[in-house]
DNA sequence: CAACTCTATCGCATTGTTGCGCAACTATGC
DNA sequence: GCATAGTTGCGCAACAATGCGATAGAGTTG
C-alpha cells in the first residue's frame, strides 16, 4: 500500500480519534445542526468545539451550509457510521476475551 | 450514546490514527507475522515498532502467539479492513469535492 | 550449567503535536 | 449600535513518537 494513501487514512482516522468529534459525528447522524445547537451539548469554549469541527471539515467528513449568520453542519459521507459497528465489535471482542481470561479460558495466559 | 461508549471508540479510533499502525494492520491483514518479519519494512528502531504493535494489543485489534523467543502476530479482528474501504470512501468523496471546486461546480465556492 | 546470541520489551530523555480556555476578531441580523 | 454566531491567535499543559541503551527470556554450544 501506498506511502500517500496511508498517510490520507491516518487523517481520516485522526479526525474520528476523539470522543468529542465522535459525539459530534454521532449527533449530526441525526441530521443537520448548526454550532449554536451543539454547543449546550458540549462542555466547552465555543472556540475549542469550533476547532473540532474544523476538522471533522478539513478531512471531507462534514460539510457545512452558511445561512446568514448561522452555519449548518451535516454528514457528508454517512459511511463513518459504519465505521462505529466496527468500533462496536472490537470492543465486543475485546469483552469476549477479557472473559475468557477470567473464567479461565486459554487465551495468553501468563 | 453514552460516553464510555465514546472513549472506548475514540481508543480504537486512535490506535489506527497512524500510518505506521495501518501499514502493520495491512500487512497482517495477509497473515500471520513475527517482529523479526516486520521490521525490515519499517525503517525505525525496533523498540518504536515493538510500540506501535502494544498500542494495537491493547484496544484488541492484534493478538499475539508466542513460540520461543519469537512473537508472532495476528490481526483479531478483520471488521478492521472494513474501516479501510470506509476511508477510500471518505478520500474519494473528498477527491470528488476538490474536482468540483476546480471544475466550477456550486458547492462552498468563496 | 555457563557463556553467548537472538528476539522482544522497558526506562528515559527529547522533540513534536493536540486540546483547551481566554480574549480578540469577523460577519450577520435586529 | 448591539446581540448573536462562529473563527482565529496565543500560550500552556498534557500527550504521543522516536532513538538509545539496558533488560529479560529462549535457544544454542562448549
Amino acid at each position: 500500500m501506498k506511502d500517500e494513501e496511508l498517510k490520507a487514512r491516518a487523517r481520516i482516522m485522526k479526525a474520528l480519534a476523539s470522543p468529542v468529534r465522535l459525539k459530534i459525528v454521532d449527533e449530526l447522524s441525526r441530521g443537520e445542526r448548526c454550532m449554536c445547537e451543539l454547543q449546550p451539548m458540549f462542555p466547552m469554549n465555543k472556540s475549542t468545539l469550533s476547532r473540532h469541527l474544523t476538522e471533522l471539515k478539513n478531512v471531507g467528513i462534514v460539510g457545512e451550509r452558511r445561512d446568514g449568520a448561522r452555519c449548518f453542519l451535516r454528514l457528508l459521507t454517512p459511511c463513518v457510521l459504519s465505521m462505529f459497528d466496527c468500533t462496536m465489535g472490537v470492543i465486543r471482542a475485546e469483552a469476549r476475551r477479557q472473559t475468557k481470561l477470567v473464567s479461565g479460558g486459554k487465551a495468553t495466559e501468563t
